[in-house]
RNA sequence: GGAAAGGUGGCAGAGUGGUUGAAUGCGGCGGUCUCGAAAACCGUUGUUCCGGAUUCCGGAACCGGGGGUUCGAAUCCCCCCCUUUCCGCCA
């Protein structure tokens, strides 16, 4: 959520942004509600002002035995004007929180202004000791290898729950499952992450404090009868681990790691780039989450994405970073680097990573402030980042480590979570 | 699913209609004492919004949320949400 007041004093800066972020633009229509709303607030403040008043005179004079009906009418009559007054008031203050609730983050100042995803600026890439972008053989693609050594299985998937829901099978499972506790350990163990194992489904608040609700309801699962929502991320449920709380400066940064199951409906999505694990609906993800102060935050992004590449260069899959133009940016996101991992089969570059700085958007929308030097409130500043989702990620890592006889060599960082070298 | 209790300031915990934004304790902050610290003592200490002033002043709202009664509600009534405990069921 932006700031109103903000919004009020920066009004020229705000519409530039959101035009940058491809936004429609009701700056105007905000600040117009704003302005009654705020003529009302005086008026219905000057009459409960009186009311008090009156109240408390009755009560003084009914002590002292005095006559009150007067006064009593008088009260009367006010609290009936104020009641029309209060109701404007709330419809106006409606009006004001929906459009709020629908209005991205503004982008940082250095973020490249451009319409789409092609307007990215790769800002470096980062290549395995040998590696060639043109194989000696025909690679296999990650669904040909996982059908090869049943290590994958998406037909059965789609049977039981329906397309995009993979299933990973014997030694698949096992590297799937020494993936995540490779990236957790690593996280946790170099680069001071706490590991949190949060809940799968949160409720609507939550969705809203992350800026996941209400815009994009129609990319969610939803579970209606107890209006609990299975997380697309655990940025969700990490993030409101501090809703409506305030920090201790001394606390700052906080930085949690967590695993989670992601369920993305995917909505209107079909049918482009949705082979095996591509696109799916549920997949597997470590998220880093970090709250740090304000002045910190833009030091604490580079970190994050340095943190997650220092997983790519020890597991030596060929990855580039792009750094997110405007049209690009995610509806909370200031600033934002995804990290794609090279495939060898589709011949490109495929998306395994976010990392984002949401300065003190997420902060408003949850409510999570620290105490500041000058003992003042102020929102933190959030920020997470894919460390990473095991998906796209498994596509790399079968391509890129598949033999000539379509065998597959577990790279040396997994070995000793998976227990074997080489899945045949 | 059934039953009971409860949701008050950073925390603990009083408060059943009229200077109660809220006793008291802890914590925090400032000070006295001290070489320094601890202890002790004194003082101070909520948030949000509106209006005006560059440390502030005035006003409004807030005791889980939303309605209602009343001149006046933390306090009475209704609805909802959540938490805890017990029973049942269950990995």
């Amino acid at each position: 959520m932006l700031d109103i007041k903000f919004i009020r004093e920066n009004s020229e800066l705000v519409k530039a942004g959101l035009a940058s972020k491809n936004e429609f633009n009701k700056v105007d229509e905000l600040l117009d509600i704003d302005k009654k709303r705020r003529e009302l607030i005086t008026k219905t403040e000057e009459l409960k002002s009186r009311k008090n008043k009156v109240s408390a005179d009755i009560a003084k004079i009914k002590r002292e035995g005095g006559n009150v009906e007067e006064l009593m009418s008088e009260s009367r009559k006010i609290a009936d004007d104020t009641k029309s007054l209060d109701d404007e008031l709330k419809e106006l203050q409606n009006n004001l929180d929906t459009i709020l609730a629908w209005l991205p983050n503004l982008p940082h100042q250095s973020v490249p202004i451009g319409k789409s995803a092609e307007d990215n600026v790769e800002s470096r890439r980062w290549l395995p000791d040998g590696f060639k972008f043109e194989n000696d053989f025909k690679p296999l693609d990650h669904v040909e290898l996982g059908k090869k050594l049943k290590i994958l299985d998406f037909e059965r998937g789609a049977k039981i729950s329906g397309s995009g829901f993979p299933v990973y099978v014997g030694k698949g499972a096992a590297l799937e499952r020494a993936l995540i506790n490779f990236m957790l350990n690593y996280h946790i163990e170099n680069h001071g992450y706490t590991e949190i194992m949060p809940p799968f489904l949160v409720n609507r608040e939550s969705m809203k404090g992350t800026g996941q609700l209400p815009k994009m309801a129609e990319d969610m699962y939803t579970c209606e009868k107890d209006d609990l929502f299975p997380i697309p991320t655990a940025e969700v449920p990490i993030t409101n681990l501090h809703r409506d709380e305030v920090l201790s400066e001394k606390e700052l940064p906080i930085y949690y790691v967590g695993y989670s199951a992601c369920f993305r409906r995917e909505a209107g999505s079909y049918g482009k780039d949705s082979k095996g694990f591509l696109r799916v609906h549920q997949f597997n993800k470590v998220e880093m989450v970090k709250f740090v102060k304000p002045e910190t935050s833009y030091d604490e992004l580079e970190k994050l994405v340095v943190n997650a590449e220092a997983i790519l260069k020890e597991l030596k899959v060929p990855y580039r970073i792009l750094l997110l133009c405007t049209g690009d940016l995610s509806f909370s996101a200031a600033k934002c680097y995804d990290i794609e991992t090279w495939s060898p089969a589709e011949n490109k570059w495929l998306e395994a990573s976010s990392c984002s700085n949401f300065e003190s958007f997420q902060a408003r929308r949850a409510n999570i402030k620290f105490r500041n030097d000058d003992k003042k409130l102020e929102f933190v500043h959030t920020l997470n980042g894919s460390g990473l989702a095991t998906s796209r990620l498994m596509v790399s890592i079968l391509e890129n480590y598949q033999t000539p006889e379509g065998k597959i060599i577990v790279p040396k960082a997994l070995q000793r979570y998976t227990g074997f070298e080489i899945i045949d």
